[in-house]
DNA sequence: TAATGTGAAGTTTTTCACAGCC
DNA sequence: GGCTGTGAAAAACTTCACATTA
């Protein structure tokens, strides 16, 4: 049995990866605003900001969706990305802290690409408790239990001091949630099996200043190249362990 | 062979170390807080959610500020980390778009560990330009050449939708800018030397969604290490080249 | 004795180069 | 002819294990 083991998603990507289709979802849907049908792997790695041979091997690893010759169809392909990544289906994001950030995050309207629903917005502040935010109320972060077992919330993202960040966090993990993305400029530890993700502003421009300190250093300047004459810089790696068993 | 190498903090440290550095930095300052005065490797490696040899390794590539037998000083360490970082010399952060991203981003007291100023806070908005925004006024991104000379602004948090995002860039690159931290939703290009980092909830929201997808697989479970148990996500990854000569 | 610092081994990720297909 | 898909080589990164040193 088994014919054919490849195209498999569901089997496991590394985390690199994963966080390159993520880039490549973006430009292709930059490209597909613009109008454009195809693309050849050389000009999607250009815009993604990736050598066009990662490019291939992260695609390669999908299935094989691309026409020899010709290049990539740019609708075909990001349906394909976005299935690999889940996001045929739709996730309900509950906002944790509805401080500056969080407001800021509520109200950014084009959640990225859509398939994630904001369905909560949650503070401890009784003057912050009731107002109207984007196309949500705050509700009082007191039934935060109550509130994701009502919405259904399968994604949180928190947007706290790192004073509570821990506490609520553990509270956000007891009531299921397994996928966390925290904005709390503090170390967080979650139990194996939750995924969680951090974003910190304070993180990147420590990297930055690490860039800058040293200066462009007096690289030598040959390369024939274009693949490498832009800058990105993204992320990666999530690691998780197994359920409890 | 070559007796010392070693030790060079101005030699180029590869990106991930670099990344898990700011980590480390955060774990230090965390127990400097609490009155701890010394970690072990183990310690500090438990705090920052990576394993002991990675710990050492990374440190071991600044220099030997350990004591054997007996573990690491936080504040010796604490400084040693900060001069390996860069962030002995103050920075100096304009920050592009007084949206509600931009003013979370300026009213974030605690920006980080210290070094980083905020020195200019920017937007087109005639409603928002000279409102007072923590200790900042808003100024009128049509003059960004000038305030950025006016401030010596060194680093640029760009706070923006997505539409204005590379042009605003260019802007701030010819205004002799050289790191960027973009939270605006799009691919930015950026000319070499120009080092450009990206922070974007959807991109990780999508890296969570791919994990959640997959649901926690049954991995095997014998790992006798408890050195994985916890879960963090960070990020590394920012690639430059040499000045433009 | 306890815990760092580090060569060496092992693993993962990227690049190369070209076979295969349109 | 052109461009994808992929084995093989190279590079980067992590883990192991232990010599080393306070």
């Amino acid at each position: 049995m088994a014919p054919d083991d490849r195209a498999q998603p569901e089997k496991g990507l590394p985390a690199a990866v994963v966080a390159r289709l993520t880039i490549y979802l973006r430009a292709l849907n930059s490209f597909l605003a613009d109008g454009v049908d195809r693309v050849s792997s050389d000009a999607l790695a250009e815009a993604s900001g990736v050598s066009s041979s990662t490019l291939r091997k992260d695609l390669s690893q999908l299935g094989s969706y691309g026409t020899r010759g010709v290049g990539y169809e740019v609708e075909n392909l990001l349906q394909h990305l976005s299935a690999a990544l889940g996001l045929t289906r739709d996730w309900r994001v509950a906002i944790v802290g509805a401080g500056n950030l969080g407001r800021a995050l509520a109200r950014y309207g084009g959640f990225g690409t859509r398939g994630f629903d904001v369905v909560a917005l949650l503070d401890t502040d009784p003057q912050i408790i009731g107002n109207e935010i984007g196309w949500l109320r705050v509700t009082d972060a007191a039934n935060l239990e109550a509130v994701f077992e009502r919405t259904r919330a399968n994604m949180a993202v928190l947007a706290l001091p790192a004073s509570v960040a821990q506490s609520v966090c553990d509270r956000v993990v007891a009531a299921g949630v397994r996928s966390i993305l925290s904005f709390a400029p503090t170390i967080l530890q979650v139990p194996p099996g939750v995924t969680l993700r951090k974003v910190d502003m304070a993180t990147e421009l420590q990297i930055l200043a690490y860039h800058a300190q040293r200066g462009e250093s007096g690289g030598e300047s040959g390369q024939p190249s274009a693949a490498a004459a832009h800058t990105q810089a993204h992320d990666d790696a999530a690691r998780h362990r197994g359920p409890s068993a």
